[in-house]
RNA sequence: GCGCCUGUAGCUCAGUGGAUAGAGCACUGGCCUCCGGAGCCAGGUGCCGCAGGUUCAAAUCCUGCCAGGCGCACCA
């Protein structure tokens, strides 16, 4: 697993060390464990350390300690980078870099500019990922925007890791629901023009109910009065699900999530798919008739029992559109399938997987991301949501109100599998607090310090014509390091379909250059250039309070030479181009000033 | 009752076997004559739900229990 640049050649170091401790009959052992090398908790344990010792080790029943030394002296002896070695109880390696050595990083970012961070990790392997695919009954509701800011920041990790990704919605537009549906709106058509009309019990009972009916009797007038109801039915049903569907649409739109395909359950069913894939479970004895209903046996793949796929009245369950469904994605030719889940459909992974695995394909052709509920906090306290009401706040709503970027972020900061509380005050203020302001203001930061460097006729120069070398500084040394291990991360968050990793990322990247922008100067000052020199800024006199808040950083004392500013104008454009890197994975804009 | 998920600082949460477990918020006190103070610094808090086990090493893996959420339809 490639880490940033400098990990991967100590990675190659040990292996090789390990080699050599081999060819000299210390190990035993031909298997050789994975090589990790990681950032040591404290500084004082070096740059890089790993514990390799411990793990070959267990191989060889030797003692760790004995084995890092041998490995220690080894990589002393070869590696030019490697200022130091120390070998710490129980047997950890901890290493010391040169540090112009970090410099390399730099380099790579410069290189790879908006790919730094990309790979080759899926080998071009076909994904197709489906993801909010809310049935067109309603409005999005913050369920489903979580769902779809996760959905998008997986297409995008996906890509970038090398993956061939097919974003796809599935329409529930078939079914009880649908049915539901157009006998609430036509109720609400119906008592429009003062005609009484029942709802339905169990129907749709909220407002943009009526606001459709009311849209459908503009746009067809009275004429669904004298319809026989079941065809009048049919036809409010119709044009409330192009209504109410094109309304997705454009929410999907204003959150900047889009789609490469959409796909209706009643073309599958209409096609004779649902049939053809049942008829192919049947041969292999999977589905049986019992009680006047066709079962699917679930159970033979984990599930608690078997399912209805044809009920007794002849309609086809949902469980068996989705099955062919299913069965029509794996045989498009795709590597596997992520499905993002309301996690209150968990129960529902065992039978989709049992249905993958019938159709002869490994359990794992199918991955299913599942997301708990949002809940949201205004002025502290819950917002109450009915949903069976018909009375929640609109995903449509909160972009009104906070604009796509916050929201995104604010979903994606979060594990998915754990509920969101999403604070609408927090996620509207402008300041630190926010931590989407925040990562973003350090990326308009710097786009203000470029600009405001070549007002003065300071440019920026490559990497490669910078004096990097005098990047010493601690928050230096900090904010490269940390840019390494970003095409790692990326890899990660894409393996583990996690993208909240990344936010974290992104709030310590955007600290660490807060820091770094604190205690140093870039551009050189002028309020003491009057002497013609550039350079130390003035000492003043500090109380004891004062130094408290500002001493230790020594950033008052700093001159900043001609050297320096090349060197961090340098750096800092690197920073810049990995916040603008993890902000695009997740779909967040990076903005020049705010 | 069965299944899935979650229990980590006052709150919200990171931490895919490594060393003395972290961040943000909240609270307190400080820091702007110069590159964006939308920023920074300094203060302290933890039987990592509980109990066993595996391991040189466990918040992390296994088992059991406790608590909370969700699911257990011929609805989607």
């Amino acid at each position: 697993m490639p880490g940033g640049i400098i990990q991967q050649q100590v990675q190659v170091a040990i292996a090789r060390a390990v080699e050599k401790l081999k060819e000299q009959g210390h190990l035993q052992n031909a298997q050789v464990p994975p090589i990790v090398v990681e950032f040591p908790k404290r500084a004082e344990w070096g740059d890089l350390s790993s514990p390799i010792a411990m793990a070959l080790a267990k191989l060889e029943r030797k003692p760790p300690h004995v084995l890092a030394a041998l490995l220690a002296d080894s990589l002393q002896a070869t590696c030019p980078f490697i200022e130091q070695v120390h070998v710490a109880p129980p047997g950890f390696l901890n290493l010391v870099i040169r540090p112009d050595a970090w410099c390399a990083v730099l380099q790579d970012v410069e290189d790879q500019r908006d790919r730094y961070g990309w790979s080759n990790l899926g080998q071009g392997k076909r994904v197709l990922l489906e993801y909010v695919s809310a049935n067109p009954t309603g409005p999005l509701h913050m369920g489903h925007g979580r769902g779809a800011a996760l959905g998008d920041a997986l297409a995008r990790l996906l890509t970038a890791t090398g993956y061939t990704v097919q974003r796809e919605y599935y329409i529930n537009d078939a079914g009880r629901q649908m049915k539901l549906l157009a006998a609430s709106v036509y109720a609400r058509y119906c008592q429009h023009f003062g005609k009484e009309m029942a709802l339905p019990e169990d129907g749709y009972w909220g407002s943009y109910i009526e606001q459709v009916a009311v849209q459908i009797a503009q746009q067809v007038g009275r004429t669904l009065l004298d319809r026989p109801i079941a065809a009048a039915q049919e036809e409010c049903g119709r044009l409330a699900y192009e209504h109410l569907l094109e309304t997705i649409r454009q929410d999907l739109k204003a959150f900047r999530v889009e789609f490469d395909s959409w796909f209706r359950e009643t073309q599958l069913i209409a096609s004779g798919a649902v049939q053809h894939a049942l008829d192919m479970l049947r041969e292999k004895g999977l589905v049986f008739e019992q009680d006047g209903a066709l079962w699917f046996r679930s159970s033979q793949f984990g599930d608690e029992k078997d399912r209805v796929v044809c009920k007794q009245n002849g309609e086809y369950t949902y469980l068996a559109s989705d099955i062919a469904y299913h069965y029509d994605k794996l045989q498009r030719g795709v590597d596997f399938l992520i499905n993002i889940w309301g996690a209150d459909h968990h129960g529902y992974v065992s039978r989709m997987q049992g249905a993958v695995q019938a159709f002869g394909y490994a359990t794992d052709c199918l991955r299913v991301v599942l997301v708990q509920m949002v809940s949201l906090l205004r002025g502290g306290k819950k917002v109450d949501m009915s949903k069976r009401a018909g009375e929640f706040v609109t995903l449509r709503e909160v972009l009104d109100e906070v604009g796509p970027d916050a929201t995104r972020f604010f979903f994606l900061m979060r594990r998915a599998d754990t509920p969101l509380d999403f604070d609408l005050d927090l996620a509207k203020t402008q300041s630190a607090e926010n931590p989407v302001y925040y990562v973003q203001y350090a990326h308009a930061r710097l786009a203000s310090l470029f600009r405001v460097a070549q007002q003065r006729g300071i440019t920026v120069p490559l990497v490669r014509d910078a004096p990097v070398h005098v990047l010493v500084q601690p928050e230096e040394l900090k904010l490269i390091k940390q840019l390494s291990v970003f095409p790692e991360l990326v890899e990660t968050c894409a393996q583990t379909l996690e993208p909240h990793r990344l936010t974290f990322y992104l709030q310590e990247l955007a600290g660490l250059l807060h820091v770094f922008y604190f205690k140093h100067r870039v551009l050189p000052s002028h309020v003491n250039g009057e002497k013609g020199e550039e350079g130390v800024v003035k000492k003043k006199k500090k109380t004891l309070d004062e130094v408290q808040g500002t001493a230790e950083a020594g950033m008052v004392q700093e001159p900043v030479s001609a050297e320096k500013t090349a060197a961090r104008l340098a750096m800092l454009r690197q920073v810049q181009t990995v916040i603008q890197n993890g902000l695009f994975l997740l779909g967040v804009t990076a903005p020049e000033s705010m």
